[in-house]
DNA sequence: CTAGGTGCAAATAATTTGCAGAGGC
DNA sequence: GCCTCTGCAAATTATTTGCACCTAG
């Protein structure tokens, strides 16, 4: 649903057009932060170079649009604005039409809940604007809280990104004592056991690393929350954890796991290769490898499960055809 | 989150200031389906009152926003366009790129993740736009579906408000009917027999209803979602029949129930109030009734159980004070 | 050489504003 | 009489276009 993601050596030929002014223009555009108006840009640009009519800045912005390398949005002040669109998945702006400042977040159950009515509809979306209207903070109390710059909203995101990955940890340890715990089989048993450990131990690293990111900025546990990934947030895990409740057997259990670890891989996967290259981002794919890493062990253990059962019936949803990544 | 909804007869103060040619355009304006631009309103209201300037529409226009009765949306085109918001809450679009038809939705869903985020900042949130980029199915496979008109619109909101109605209905009927099941009291297993029975008749008589309006449009079954409420459209209910099965006793079970009425009668009584009068929201405010006079009876059971323990602990959550209404 | 890209200035389009007069209270 | 509304035309603002020229392949 979001930009393609070219490479930046050759983003050029995206459109099917040249380059050679446009170069300049894309690169200080892209160096910038927050959202441009066309004319920001055009005075930017003039600044480094006198000769570039605003014509073609104003060409260059509507090929960056068509090509995805930026996005427009419309804060209805009566003329658009441009952000970078690279690398940097859609995020969603609260705007204050107060003081005309606005906030960003970003929220995958938004996103995924987008993309359901988009299909539903038979309709293919390309990008989604949300925005809200209202008053801010700042305004409302008249307080001024500190100004958020660049690499305070690259804290924030990696905080988010590690409190996901911390909460999906968390579950998956407590699914993983619990199935080992519940284990008919000695074999599947240590598994388990080896799983939950595995888990305890990145757990504690993920923790050690929130409290050296924390360590950066005092401020930074207080600091509102940039990614509302609410269904992630929550330990993907916990679906597993309470099904293993109700007494399951081995393959059972086995069978949540690998749907549970399949899911975070993926979502991890999915939103860790849309961001920029930042904290965030290691987080978010270190932690999809981490968890693929468990994918494999469990399907393998599957795999040898029904091999000592012997039993040849098919299984819907994980087919043979599916182990095999 | 949404717009005021201030009596139609006294809008016109609303703003502060005073009306005369304004209730001209007012007029016009909020008769009119879909999204106008500030020209098209012109160009209305010149035809029917040749002697009102262009100005002033933009100026009304603008009131208009101000004093929450129309909303501004921005579809891109270079020009903003208008939609009322009386009684007709915030819908979300989805714009064809390539044909420049935009249709609309609804999510209770997207719109309370909104609310949430922008209470995690502080966010004081007045409006909300969610516009979706994209190609519409008829571009995409060149087909051409049928117009959707005004009638139309209305009967698929009636549609998916009796989906609802009848999902949350068979959870439940299903709820209570295990209820009974499970009540280890003679007096509480009457009460939950009588409650299924109810939901089972009511059930059935929306169903009829459903099969009526089913009647009126050959195609309406097949047509597009227009609520996407998916947190509600699968039966508010299933939690609380789901967690009868973990074995519960005659009061958890009270408690479980009055908590799914109460939730389920304040979902339809806050959405139903939000829409225009029309069959939707009729369905949404019955239903509303019917589940707060379930919430009574079970308010009254639950007192009475609690008086015949003759214990006083306290439990958390739902105490006196909230028992009465 | 050719298809675009580019600068400049002029054109267009949407919206706002200045001002004199009108209208309600 | 005062305050705001209103129409008209002029002004302002953002964005696009026409056109002559330039540049990369």
């Amino acid at each position: 649903m979001d930009a393609p993601l070219p490479d930046l050596s050759n983003l050029h030929p995206v459109g099917g057009k040249r380059s050679s002014k446009r170069d300049r223009i894309l690169n200080l555009f892209l160096r910038q932060e927050g959202h441009l108006s066309a004319d920001d840009l055009f005075d930017l640009v003039r600044r480094v170079d006198p000769g570039i009519g605003r014509a073609t800045v104003y060409r260059t912005l509507q090929w960056m649009v068509e090509a995805g390398i930026a996005r427009k949005v419309d804060f209805g002040e009566g003329r658009s604005r441009f952000e970078p669109a690279y690398r940097h998945p859609r995020h969603f702006h609260l705007i204050c039409t107060k003081c005309h400042q606005s906030s960003e977040f970003l929220s995958s159950d938004v996103e995924s809940l987008m993309e359901e009515v988009a299909a539903s509809r038979g309709f293919t979306a390309a990008q989604a604007v949300v925005q809200i209207y209202g008053t801010c903070d700042d305004c409302r109390t008249g307080h001024k809280s500190p100004p958020v710059d660049g690499a305070t909203t690259k804290l924030v995101f990696a905080r988010d990104a590690l409190r996901m990955a911390i909460a999906t940890e968390r579950s998956g340890l407590e699914f993983y004592t619990r199935a080992a715990t519940l284990a008919g089989d000695s074999r599947g048993r240590s598994m388990f056991k080896r799983l939950a450990e595995e888990e305890g131990h990145h757990l504690s690293q993920l923790e050690q690393r929130y409290r050296d990111l924390a360590a950066k900025d005092p401020h930074l546990e207080t600091r509102p929350t940039f990614l509302f990934f609410k269904g992630a947030a929550n330990g993907l895990f916990d679906a597993g954890a309470e099904r293993l409740r109700h007494g399951v057997n081995d393959e059972q259990a086995l069978l949540i796991g690998i749907k549970c670890e399949r899911g975070s891989h993926q979502f991890f996967k999915r939103y860790g290769e849309r961001f920029e290259e930042s904290e965030g981002r290691q987080v978010f794919l270190e932690f999809a490898d981490e968890e693929r890493a468990h994918l494999n062990l469990l399907m393998k253990e599957y795999r040898s499960l029904r091999q000592r059962q012997g039993r040849r019936r098919t299984r819907k949803g994980v087919g043979a055809a599916k182990l095999t990544h």
